[in-house]
RNA sequence: UCCAGAGUAGCUCAAUGGUAGAGCAGCCGGCUGUUAACCGGCGGGUUGCAGGUUCGAGCCCUGCCUCUGGAGCCA
């Protein structure tokens, strides 16, 4: 049976007879053996394999080369060189898929850039077998974190009819031929039909039953946006907690990144140790920095006034009422603070529909927690419960609340109030990895002009 | 979409307007324990695309394409 490298290498004393498999990154040859270096992505590290050149399939060692893939039986034995703890003394080797020269991974290292244009091939170099690694360690970390305080996960639909005002242009789902625009109603499900932009509003009838859901599934949005932190197609977490004020949705999205940054450094020590080495040097102490501190919490009205204090020119100007500019959130967290940052109470006018009047009748219970290097993380409010009120602000931001009938009734049918956030898992892991761009964060990068693979 | 920078061998990068090169990878050979092994040899190019200036363009000019970074939008 087969063995994984991670626990082969993990062993505490000499093993016989153990089976291999993987791909080949690298082989040293001397006369007479040679070193073979096996990777099944199992771990960061490979596995020293020992090769005769009697050794039964080893006739042709020319096929074994970097990419290879191969099947090795041997005995683990404490190795004699420094560099690894054992190594495989194989009995017989396999060759399993030989690989053509033309194959791109070399055993030296590549630049992000380039392994972004071979995306089907990326997850065997060190840097995206870790990455996806601990991806997917950090997706079931979410899920603990929420399962374990009795949030309910639901999904929420990919195909919407709603729009989440305020989170960006939506694409559009049809199954018209020619002019989609021309009867909607003939269309597949009798009406325009979008990717959804958010799980929000629908999230929210779930909490408005089962009071504490969250949801996490893919999200797109259409903007033309070419940066390092946005995607067409990422994936985001979506908490919303009825009976629950601004606060407490300030101090779940807190223990939320402090919960990740935690799992990420007692679970994946070794991966996270490649990102310090070769991504960001100073990712350890600044996990650490996030664990231990409490993060900063401020007004937007007091943002305002110390980017105003500050002495700073900056290229947009900083006024009551205008929204908070990248410079400005990256002068907060990174230069004044040094510390992640939570603005809250933004003025109604720049904030969406449904986030909830405060009592000065000139601020919403609105939150944006923003981070070192990457800047808003999460996006959350406490919503609208009030009838009036909510009907109010749709009058104001011209909607119609006729297209929101269902969630209108929330409020009729025994409101309560409730609050949530929304958190890119991209931006998530940007954050606990050191990575800079979203694109090496995901596996299939969906961005304005590109959805090859 | 806007601003800036870049595009030369499979990869990383050189090359005053004057014969396109190196390291690595690949291939062949050597080496008794290697660690991004080492040593010797060999092959490898429509200089992103299309025009223009010039006796002559990888280099200068124009347009386009792609990539990278920044901005806007946001998570």
């Amino acid at each position: 049976m087969r063995t994984l490298i991670k626990h082969v290498l993990a062993s505490t004393e000499p093993k016989e007879a153990l089976a291999i498999k993987g791909w080949v990154r690298t082989r040293r040859d001397s006369k007479g053996f040679s070193f073979l270096e096996l990777n099944d992505g199992s771990c960061l590290a490979n596995l020293q394999i020992v090769v005769d050149a009697t050794t039964p399939g080893f006739e042709n060692p020319a096929t074994l080369t970097t990419g290879a893939s191969a099947a090795v039986e041997g005995n683990l034995v404490a190795s004699p060189a420094s560099g690894q703890k054992w190594e495989l003394r194989a009995t017989h080797i396999e060759l399993v898929g030989a690989v053509d020269p033309t194959y791109p991974l070399q055993k030296k290292g590549h630049t992000p850039e380039f392994l972004r244009t071979i995306a089907h091939l990326r997850p065997r170099s060190n840097l995206f077998g870790t990455i996806f690694r601990l991806r997917s360690r950090l997706a079931y970390a979410v899920h603990q974190f929420f399962q374990d305080r009795d949030f309910v996960y639901v999904h929420t639909p990919i195909i919407t009819a709603s729009d989440c005002e305020g989170a960006g242009e939506m694409f559009r789902v049809t199954a018209l031929k020619g002019n989609i625009d021309e009867k909607p109603q003939t269309d597949f499900f009798g009406k325009r039909t979008y990717l959804t932009v958010s799980g929000q509003l629908e999230g929210e009838t779930f909490a408005c039953a089962l009071s504490n859901i969250y949801t996490f599934g893919p999200t797109f949005r259409a903007e033309n946006s070419n940066t390092t932190r946005h995607a067409a197609e990422f994936w985001m977490i979506e908490p919303e907690m009825a009976f629950c004020d601004l606060q407490g949705d300030m101090d779940l999205g807190e223990e939320f990144i402090k919960a990740m940054a935690r799992y990420a450094q007692e679970h994946c020590t070794e991966d996270l140790s490649l990102f310090a080495k070769f991504v960001d040097k100073d990712l350890p102490e600044r996990l650490k920095f996030v664990i231990e501190r409490p993060f900063v919490r401020v007004p937007y009205t007091d943002a305002v006034k110390i980017l105003c204090g500050s002495g700073r020119k900056f290229e947009f100007p900083v006024k009551y009422g205008l929204n908070l500019q990248s410079e400005h959130e990256r002068f907060l967290t990174e230069e004044h603070f040094k510390s992640p940052v939570t603005v809250f109470n933004y003025p109604r006018e720049i904030k969406p529909f449904y986030m909830r009047l405060n009592d000065d009748h000139k601020t919403v219970a609105a939150m944006d927690m923003l981070v070192p290097g990457i800047g808003e993380v999460v996006g959350g409010a406490q919503r609208e419960e009030r009838l009036d009120q909510l009907l109010e602000n749709m009058r104001s931001h011209k909607l119609n609340p006729e297209d929101y009938s269902w969630y209108l009734d929330l409020r009729r049918f025994g409101t309560v109030p409730h609050a949530g956030f929304g958190l890119g898992f991209e931006r998530l892991l940007m954050f606990l990895t050191g990575v800079s761009n979203i694109r090496d964060v995901i596996p299939f990068a969906r961005t304005p002009g590109n959805a090859d693979f």
